[in-house]
DNA sequence: GACAAACTATTGACTCAGTCCAATATTTGA
DNA sequence: TCAAATATTGGACTGAGTCAATAGTTTGTC
């Protein structure tokens, strides 16, 4: 069953490091972290560990496929260690805050939709934008600070997306 | 029917400057380009514009909705002209081309997927990755330069992403 | 357990996209 | 035409990420 972080690395021809077990357990440890928040997971746990260490454990684990790395406009790269799944990621405009939605479309939303491009398409990556429910409920009207003035262009798309109950 | 953009641009209440007439006509020009590529058409036009100038022409511009502005991982953002319909991007991992697809499931696809999670959705953003047409037929069976030695991995992502017609 | 080859971590400098700020210039309404 | 509001400029700055050389670990083999 081979469960063992280190015999999964192992398997995978990659060296195993005190620094890459670190890095993944950080990963696993939070929802969506940037590599600054994993560097100080890490850090906190082994001591040390120098940025390219952290990039470079980031960027072979996600190249394995054990995380995932995401990067949402704005934001610096998240990573996150559910993989497999087809799951997506919806991002609030206001704080940021950063959570999982599996889609109830079914597998691989819209993945057939360029079948006739003569592209090879390999992922579908879908990012929704709104507001957390704290978020909205602190700025019923206005959203300061973010979006200011473009609300009324935002409203139109607003309906569209809540047609459905509407 | 006031197809002027100096019109355009006093109607949602913005001055009008040549710099950001020039930036207006800039990102209609090409499909998808950055900042940089913006600037430099601009300066083609115009002379000279600082950059402080465009990424305000650009911030503007994108927050009154004349053009929209996308941000994929591994690139700095791209800005188009196409705004208004519920086109997605298809780019490709090798050479970073990027194309505009219709999403073919229907409109908003994807949007209802979040509705019981509180937040308030206001665009869902899909970007598509995969290979095009011309790097597809240069790298048949290796991919050298991107993506390198991870071709096992992708392989079986791949198989998922085709799973509809397995 | 010891050894050598291969690989990885560290360090520091560097690039690149984007932002902040103060001073200057332009646009616009009266 | 004039004054107020707004935009542009230029330079310094930040933050994420990369590059390259050196020092340190892992790993397979004896």
């Amino acid at each position: 069953m081979r469960d063992d972080p280190a015999d999964l690395l192992r398997e995978l021809g990659v060296q195993v490091t005190a620094q890459r077990l670190a890095v993944l357990r950080a990963v696993s440890g939070r929802p969506h972290g940037t590599a600054d928040d994993i560097a100080g997971d890490v850090r906190a746990e082994i001591g040390a560990i120098s940025r390219q260490a952290v990039y470079n454990a980031l960027g072979i684990l996600a190249e394995k496929g054990l995380i995932r790395r995401i990067q949402p406009a704005g934001s610096s790269a998240l990573y996150e260690d559910r993989v497999g799944d087809n799951h997506h990621h919806l991002i609030c405009r206001i704080c940021g805050k950063t959570v999982d939605v599996d889609c109830a479309v079914g597998n691989a939303p819209c993945l057939t939709a360029a079948g006739n491009s003569g592209y090879l398409i390999d992922e579908a990556e879908v990012i929704y934008w709104g507001m957390c429910p704290e978020c909205l409920a602190a700025n019923q009207g206005s959203a300061p600070g973010v979006a200011g003035d473009a609300n009324t262009d935002k409203a139109s798309v607003l309906d569209q997306a809540n047609s459905p109950e509407k």
